[in-house]
DNA sequence: GGTATTAGTTGGATTCAACAACATATGGCC
DNA sequence: GGCCATATGTTGTTGAATCCAACTAATACC
């Protein structure tokens, strides 16, 4: 019947998840580098290689030529064949992704959308962009499922929505729905939450295991958190609702019920509004904040920065991180006054420890939702990457 | 030489680790009940506990006279009279404490103090403590280490006291101090956090594997979190200042240099001003609660909640806790007014998650943070229990 | 007192990584 | 062109640790 469970308590699966982690998050690796790197012995790591190859989860490439004495080693290469399909809903559009290993971004395709799209259009969106993609996906060695990044509570654990306020969802089975419409195995999380493990993974956070993430769009700001290394999660997965972290009790209210939050005070509606602007991506808002030099626009700007301090520091008393990032219109407000929020944050973190953490701005662009989408599906394979032969082949029939 | 480095992936060790944490954790246990939990094979597990046996770490009792068919299984315990010397300064005393495996407190000493003391004095009262304790610590199995629980920053990883301002310490290696001084390793951490450990593993949050913690005292709010099972450290160990939330911008300073921190805004003084007492331990301040019942009481009680909630339920946005736990005079608080919390979390809480989650009084009582300091010297212990050989035997020459 | 049930014990069988030894491949250096 | 340093490939051996099957042991129930 089934091939057998494995003894012990599989060594070999334990070290093919580090090799093949390795590779997804470091990128090409020669053989010498991977021996050096996770102390297995030559032979060893001959044989873990050769496995993954034989999964087709890895290829050697000849080696380049450095000028450097000795045998050269070849280079390993995480299969970015080997590919998930990301899904993002928002209000006014879906983009679907196809991803490989290594957080190479293969295709991008955005599915604009006159109205928020329900679960069943998300569906069918991401069903048509798959048909439309049947030459490409045939040319990956393998599809290993769907993530999906939601703008709103998502139960990471079973991957349904709890509610998404601007898509209007509520208590959603998005991941089942995706499942069963797509024949592949689904995940979903938050999109501010796969937000931070693609920058910690692969953008301005990269080898920080403490970081706290922020990202504001036009529907408001959503966060993430990375603790140990690993993503916060919470008792159901709906942890990293940093936006509704209240800076001012007597603040006008939020949707949420309550006054002051974060995504209250510090919006980019107040920021358009100080423009004179209706819309604006992120690269109008700083060529727009760049032309304007009026006070009013100082003024408001300062305070929202002002204002987000307070929730910063917040972070680093709880968290202690050692970066954080800022993702979105935060990313601009923060450049626009350059250390205003490092010395607001040095100056009120306890004991001094605001002026360890480094401030930076999210590296990662367009792609980066795509990547922690994918991420998620990701998070099996790299775990045990033996599972592999388990899976079904083909998406769609 | 040395005794020769553990070849292969040393699963033994793993194995050893899982069944010590278990017995630690949960108390005694069958050796049938440890094949189920574990899966191991019945052999496995044989030698398994034989080898811990060996070891020192854990012992076999008669299985007790319960009325089931079969062969009875002996009952395995992890040995209590392998210990660890719990010592947490504070600024009236020194508590010193003899905790063994399963959290057994087999001893606690107070030594009190006019002045806050210095590390040398702590180092000292543990010293003295150790000496007058020499026969019982003669009849232990082993002493594995000291753990220290501060009031204030602690780097977790090297044991220092970065900043501890009601003791008037600051850029101490405590741990250093006290390893030297005592002959055994030494570790520290912020007394809140263990206070979160010991509650999430002996106390009110046993099981769950997301909690935060808050307790009150009267030098302040400190906290701590469980993120997943680990207790939250942060990038240099520092995390889980949750009593600087700002829960009142507008509100008065704090000794932190922000306005409105929630230990400001909450604090047992403001009670104790209401009560007009001056000083009151937890009895005495529930006894004096229950005496009043002046409308002064109930508006600042109702003012005190009403904040804490705030804070509470911006933790519960950050964290998504399966539990909440209150301590010292937030304890009290809490039942002085049952359900008003609950209320008002589980009201702001976005998407309903308020509701999900459940505020409880700390189980612990004066032992809490002995068994917490005692939990970072176990840490090594259960993650490794075969290096137990290596480790000096004797404490004090 | 017999039988069913549950659990501890013992001696292989199995799996897998580490290691050693030898052959091979590549490039710098003299 | 010969030598050296670096690095891979292959093969067989060794050792660690689990699992399995058969046997023995202890208890309750009829």
């Amino acid at each position: 019947m089934s091939a057998g469970t494995s003894p012990g308590t599989d060594i070999r699966g334990q070290n093919l998840s580090r090799v093949l982690t390795l590779l997804h998050r470091r990128g090409p690796l020669s053989r010498a580098d991977l021996t050096r790197i996770c102390g297995f012995n030559r032979s060893t790591v001959g044989a873990l290689v050769g496995e993954l190859a034989a999964l087709g989860l890895a290829y050697e490439t000849d080696p380049p030529a450095l000028k450097r004495v000795g045998r050269p080693s070849p280079l390993v290469h995480a299969n970015e064949r080997v590919a998930a399909i990301a899904v993002h809903p928002d209000v006014d559009a879906v983009t679907v992704g196809l991803v490989g290993l290594g957080g190479t971004v293969h295709r991008r395709v955005r599915c604009d959308a006159g109205t928020p799209p329900t679960v069943a259009d998300t569906v069918a969106m991401a069903r048509g962009v798959l048909e439309d993609l049947q030459p490409e996906l045939a040319g990956m060695t393998r599809i290993a499922g769907v993530g999906a990044a939601v703008p709103g509570l998502v139960n990471s654990h079973d991957g349904s929505v709890l509610l998404a306020p601007h898509l209007m969802w509520s208590g959603e089975p998005l991941a089942a729905e995706l499942s069963a419409g797509l024949g592949l195995p689904a995940r979903a999380a938050n999109d501010a939450n796969l937000g931070s493990l693609a920058e910690s993974l692969f953008g301005a956070a990269v080898g920080a295991s403490d970081v706290v993430y922020l990202n504001g769009s036009a529907s408001g700001i959503g966060g993430g958190a990375i603790v140990g290394g690993m993503p916060l999660r919470g008792a159901a997965g709906y942890a990293g609702e940093l936006g509704h972290t209240v800076v001012n009790p007597q603040g006008i209210p939020c949707h949420c019920g309550r006054r002051g939050c974060l995504e209250t005070e510090v919006s980019l509606g107040r920021l358009l509004a100080v423009l004179k602007l209706d819309h604006a991506d992120q690269d109008q808002l700083e060529a727009a904040m760049a032309r304007d030099n009026s006070p009013e626009l100082v003024a408001e700007t300062h305070r929202q920065l002002d204002l987000l301090a307070v929730a910063l520091t917040n972070f680093v008393n709880i968290f202690n991180p050692g970066t954080i990032v800022l993702g979105g219109f935060l990313g601009v407000l923060h450049s626009f006054a350059a250390g205003r929020l490092e010395a607001a944050v040095a100056d009120g973190g306890i004991g001094g420890l605001g002026s360890e953490v480094t401030i930076s701005r999210a590296a990662l662009g367009t792609d980066l939702l795509l990547v922690g989408a994918a991420e998620l599906v990701f998070a099996g394979l790299l775990a045990d990457p033996a599972s592999v032969g388990a899976l079904p082949q083909a998406a769609l029939r």
